[in-house]
DNA sequence: AGCACGCCGACT
DNA sequence: GTCGGCGTGCTC
């Protein structure tokens, strides 16, 4: 049984004490048990016939759930096999799989609330009764006039106050309220509308994915933006319905769901769950039933979507398979969405299919090691030539308000052209620092080891890293003398490019601005219909939306990636460029990106630059098996936090001490204070483990980890494990 | 993680 | 004399 603690460990229960002819409770099903002084939920991983416990110390099962398993074998596997890669305990594992209301004992199996008159109610309401309460009375003839039952949303459309009435009418035994499972008739999966004519490209990654579709694996779909991989998810999606297959869809951001969800609707009559982090706990739960219960066919989520229930799953997409966001980084259990969904399609032999632009290294490694296929899409439909990507160098051009003279006479002639603009600066806020000119004080965060952000219209000062705000100052707090901001954020920018283009309307697009649902769709609307002719914007800008006017792209700063502690920055600082320049041409209208840089020389520049995406990739990955990065090693990051530097450091430090003398092709580097190691109060600091072989690095945390957790130290330090960590601090 | 038990300080 | 501080020990 497996058990939401922090407990290595499942637990063995005896069978419940079970009504005549019930069956036992099978793998998968959840069952309440007795753990120590509580009651929990706990899942049935496995049923044996005998302990290694004496069997005095076991207790039964109080109650079962499910009678049909929550998890079918597959996802199962998937929560086992997690638990061990990540080593994290299967119990909370399951946790970060599970809907909330699920491991609170609610049913698994779709139910609604239904309402029915008893036969004293039913007498009520024909008598008219009861006269003193008109709400009631209405309630009661309401049912009457549907038959007697209703369910609650037929209830709730009759009355908003329904519950009020509903409640005294069941004390006196005139209603009756029950949890009727609802019947799910799966409903035949549709195609709504044809989709258009493949390119011999998609009709070429449609066949050879569909042609694997008996057996798991794993394909590369690598297309530049509107290259039409949509398209092959669609016609993949389709050949799945038609063989009767469920398709999990996975996105990185629920930024990007409406969209791709827009797109499955137009496609297919099929019912389509949606799984994102912004659902309610009773949101998550519909859509996990539909997905269960087999009457969703696709399944369309972020991260944790790749737990989803799916009868006879078909296929698994992965889009945008290079976006960090598919790494759960904090919390409990840190996964990848994109590796577990390639573990899940294995389990369940099916094909997995991971689509980008800019496909990360991880993923190129596997396809030269012929774990992956690739396939391109290589071509815009009717585009003819890439845009064509220019390095401005900052050192011999002038520069006002962090814009060189050649971007502002390209943004002026594309204008001219009437052609729209796209500034890309990967730094929200008006200025990143607020500086006295007198005697060089500069604001700091009180809880960081950052520099507050100057946000000029709302005139206040913000920390990005934990969320401080305080009033902007006029006088420096320590001279009294007059303070400035210093640097450009996309604030200023959108100001400088008023000043410098006076009449021309201009929209920013960032955290800031994007505040409420509906934000986003206006910032598109104004660029759609060519109200605005420049936007600014921050790595949002690189997701989705396309504006075929757009031919012009300024990358304002693409130092921070160059010169970073992090050996990933630099890839993704390419994919970011490459993802940004997607953005500029369409159909006849060529596109042009500059790329402002105080280092045009910078091998990863000039690689990027003269042989494309491609060019960079070999140049990083060679780069990568000269320092033993990943993917040609493998890694693990012991983090931990506290309220001092020394508590941090000293637990790592001990828990280094602990694991004695390492394997040999084993290293553990550090502990080091993270870059930036005062974050909200807490200082950060972390213990690497490299090993050159995958199995040495997961035997020596399985034999390491216990003797951590048993640290005196480690229980006053908040740390956790992160495996295949995507960022170094 | 919870939740107990357990042994020492400031309150009715 | 008791309410409650958080140390440490256990959970099939």
């Amino acid at each position: 049984m497996a058990v939401d603690t922090p407990l290595r460990r499942l637990f063995d229960y005896l069978p419940p004490a079970m009504p005549e002819g019930a069956a036992e409770p099978k793998p998968g099903a959840r069952v309440w048990v007795p753990f120590g002084r509580r009651r929990l939920v706990g899942m049935v991983m496995d049923v044996a016939d005998r302990s290694d416990l004496p069997p005095e110390r076991l207790k039964p099962i109080l109650e079962v759930l499910d009678a049909a398993p929550a998890l079918e074998a597959s996802a199962l596997e998937l929560i086992r096999w997690a638990a061990e890669y990540y080593h994290h305990p299967v119990g909370q594992v399951l946790a970060a799989a599970l809907p909330a209301l699920l491991r609170r004992g609610a049913g698994v199996a779709a139910t609604e609330e239904r309402w029915a008159l008893t036969g004293s109610g039913s007498d009520a309401a024909a008598a008219g009764e009861p006269r003193r309460a008109p709400r009631q009375r209405a309630l009661l003839e309401f049912l009457l006039s549907r038959g007697g039952t209703a369910v609650a949303g037929d209830l709730a459309g009759h009355s908003p106050l329904w519950r009020d009435a509903a409640r005294p009418l069941e004390q006196r035994g005139w209603l009756a309220r029950a949890e009727v499972a609802l019947v799910e008739a799966p409903e035949p999966a549709q195609v709504r509308a044809a989709g258009p004519t493949l390119l011999p490209e998609q009709r070429d990654a449609v066949e050879r994915v569909a042609a694997a579709s008996r057996a798991y694996a794993a394909f590369l779909l690598e297309g530049v933006t509107g290259s039409g991989k949509t398209e092959v998810y669609l016609r993949l999606t389709e050949e799945a319905l038609a063989r009767g297959r469920a398709v999990l869809v996975l996105v990185p951001e629920i930024g990007l769901t409406p969209q791709l969800v827009g797109r499955f609707r137009e496609r297919f009559a099929a019912p389509l769950a949606v799984l994102h982090s912004a659902l309610t706990d009773s949101e998550r739960l519909a859509a996990w039933r539909a997905a269960w219960s087999g009457r969703a066919r696709i399944v369309l989520g972020t991260r944790s979507a790749v737990f989803a229930p799916l009868q006879d799953l078909g296929l698994i997409v992965v889009d945008e398979e290079h976006d960090p966001s598919f790494k759960q980084h904090e919390g409990a259990l840190r996964y990848s969405a994109r590796d577990l969904a390639v573990v899940r399609a294995r389990h369940a032999s099916v094909p997995v299919l991971l689509g980008s632009a800019t496909p990360s290294l991880e993923t190129l490694h596997n396809v030269a090691a012929s774990r992956y296929t690739r396939l391109r899409l290589l071509r815009r439909p009717g585009e003819s030539r890439p845009p064509l990507l220019k390095l401005i160098d900052l050192r011999v051009s002038a520069i006002e308000a962090g814009i060189s003279t050649p971007a502002v006479l390209a943004i002026e002639r594309h204008l001219a052209a009437g052609a729209q603009v796209l500034i890309f600066l990967n730094r929200r806020g008006f200025a990143p620092t607020l500086l006295c000119t007198a005697c060089g004080w500069i604001a700091p965060c009180r809880d960081c080891d950052a520099r507050l952000t100057v946000h000029l219209a709302a005139a206040r000062l913000r920390c990005h890293h934990c969320g401080a705000d305080a009033p902007l100052p006029e006088r420096c707090p320590q001279c009294g003398f007059a303070v400035k901001p210093v640097g450009q954020g996309t604030e200023r920018i959108e100001a400088a490019l008023g000043a410098r283009f006076p009449g021309v309307s201009i929209v920013r697009l960032d955290r800031d601005v994007v505040r409420r649902r509906g934000d986003l769709d206006e910032v598109v609307r104004r660029m759609s219909s060519g109200e605005a002719r420049i936007l600014v914007g921050t790595q949002m800008v690189t997701k989705g939306h396309d504006f075929p006017n757009l031919t012009l792209v300024v990358v304002l700063n693409a130092d921070q990636g160059l010169f970073s502690s992090d050996f990933r920055a630099p890839e993704r600082l390419a994919q970011t460029i490459v993802q940004v320049a997607g953005r500029a041409g369409r159909g006849n209208k060529p596109g042009e990106v500059l790329i402002q840089t105080e280092f045009p020389q910078h091998p990863l520049l000039v690689s990027l630059l003269e042989r494309g995406y491609d060019g960079f990739t070999d140049a990083a990955l060679e780069e990568r098996l000269q320092a033993s990065w990943p993917p040609f090693s493998r890694l693990a990051a012991l983090r931990a936090s506290g309220k001092t530097r020394e508590a941090a450091l000293g637990f790592l430090t001990e828990a280094r001490a602990a694991a004695g003398a390492p394997p040999r092709v084993l290293k553990l580097l550090g502990p080091v204070p993270a870059a930036m190691a005062k974050r909200a109060g807490r200082y950060h600091a972390q213990l690497l483990i490299e090993s050159r072989e995958r199995r040495v690095l997961h035997r020596f945390l399985d034999g390491w980890l216990p003797q951590v957790e048993a640290l005196k130290s480690a229980q006053r330090a908040r740390w956790a494990l992160d495996v295949d960590p995507l960022e170094l601090f």
